[in-house]
DNA sequence: CGTCCCCTTGAATAAGCTCAATTAATGTGG
DNA sequence: CCACATTAATTGAGCTTATTCAAGGGGACG
């Protein structure tokens, strides 16, 4: 079994978000904490959780970076939403019981495992915190809605442009971008299937964004020279992320 | 005040689809009837809940269509999500304190009325039903997961054909679907600003889709000709819909 | 050192968009 | 009930955006 400061150590950064739209208290946190029955390591590239397999535990990520996908029969794929340190990713499969996607880590990650069993009773037990859970499963669909948008509506340029919007706003949130500076563990190719591009068009759009000063992404390595103007090519509006609180 | 009758006919059709993702008792159904603290009807085309706007109660769809949808500031528009009669459409709220999108009528309709309030109250007091609101919350990230997939892998033909048969599947779930003949109340520039494209190819695909054989929409009317084809065009499988029982 | 990805770039192609004009359907006021 | 306005549907032509195809370069790793 693991100990109170490997559970503690896990929740840090689920609830630092959690935080930031409402407020907890730490006895909420210890719960929280307490939930969590082990934490794991995997490879990169792993599927961590597959689509249409009865679930019985959720899966946080505690570190590094996930993403959920798609495949159409055509072998096309669709990256879904990103994941960063302290998403409670498949905390779906407990109302669910199974995903109709995928789950794979882009990096090597640890991932805080609680059974659907504990979620029950904590859940049952702690409406507030049963609440904030929701929340966090909702703040997902927003994202999938400006996806939505994205893919529908926006521009080559501007659909590359938000997703490095978004991840910034994100990373930022947990303590893993400053300076408009961070890693985001992308090949082109992946990127392409998270924006609905080809890989040769994402590379053009890549380019375009590192000449005109806005953006340089190479080996995983973002750095937003233009914030603003980055974010204005993206059409990006932050309100969709629901970073203030929740009126009580 | 409104009478048992109307909150029981309010929420028959939200009942109806929960009971085919899991076992609601007829006390659980009760409880949802009486949530309902009014039922309203409004016209076609009215903004019945606008984004970013402080909210404190939900709305259910009782009767009739509405639509979720966002707006660039270029004035692009695009629909998120349709919604049926019977679709506890602003649930999110509830959870969220505001939306991000608007949510809009594309008929006349009739909403249930569900304050906060007794939101709070039903879900504390009731686990099992929480999971199930829940559930429905979460059926809707499903069905936006799907719509980013379609939007950014599915060919124009494949992302028409697919709105076509997402939207026969939910209406027969409450019976207003039978032999693949629906009204669909949009217009061709509605199926664009859903599908992503743009009014002039909406019509070229519908054309197209007419012409093979496997599918006739006029004046809102939907008649399925070969609807095995239309799925196989559309590369529509309905598991992302959770038909299923969810397993105890 | 060779293999395997991934990135990069050019050229040709195709999917879907824009512009424009016509027709059909719907609604309104006289 | 008709004239007129308005919105939606339809179609053609030309154009733009993004894709496909193809080839070469670079870096990591066994």
């Amino acid at each position: 079994m693991i100990s109170d400061d490997v559970r503690d150590e896990s929740t840090t950064g689920l609830i630092r978000k959690l935080r930031v739209r409402d407020s907890l208290s730490s006895e909420e946190a210890g719960v929280l904490a307490g939930m969590v029955a082990d934490v794991r390591n995997f490879p990169a590239d792993a599927l961590l959780v597959p689509s249409n397999v009865p679930l019985d535990q959720c899966v946080l990520l505690v570190d590094g970076m996930v993403c959920r996908y798609k495949d159409l029969d055509t072998g096309q794929r669709q990256i879904l939403e990103l994941h960063v340190p302290g998403d409670f990713v498949d905390l779906h499969s407990f109302v669910l019981k199974r995903l109709e996607h995928n789950i794979a880590s882009l990096t090597p990650v640890r991932m805080a495992i609680v059974p659907h069993a504990r979620m029950k009773e904590v859940t049952e037990r702690h409406p507030h915190l049963a609440r904030m859970l929701w929340f966090s499963t909702l703040l997902d669909a927003a994202i999938n809605r400006e996806w939505i948008l994205s893919m529908g509506r926006r521009s080559a340029i501007a659909r590359v442009a938000h997703i490095f919007c978004e991840v910034r706003v994100r990373l930022e949130l947990v303590g893993l971008c400053a300076d408009g500076r961070y890693t985001l563990p992308l090949t082109q190719i992946d990127l392409a299937d998270a924006s609905g591009l080809t890989p040769v068009h994402v590379n053009r759009m890549l380019r375009k964004l590192r000449d005109d000063r806005l953006l340089t992404f190479r080996g995983g390595d973002v750095i937003i020279h233009d914030r603003e103007k980055l974010e204005r090519v993206a059409e990006f509006k932050p309100d969709y992320l629901f970073l203030e609180r929740r009126p009580r």
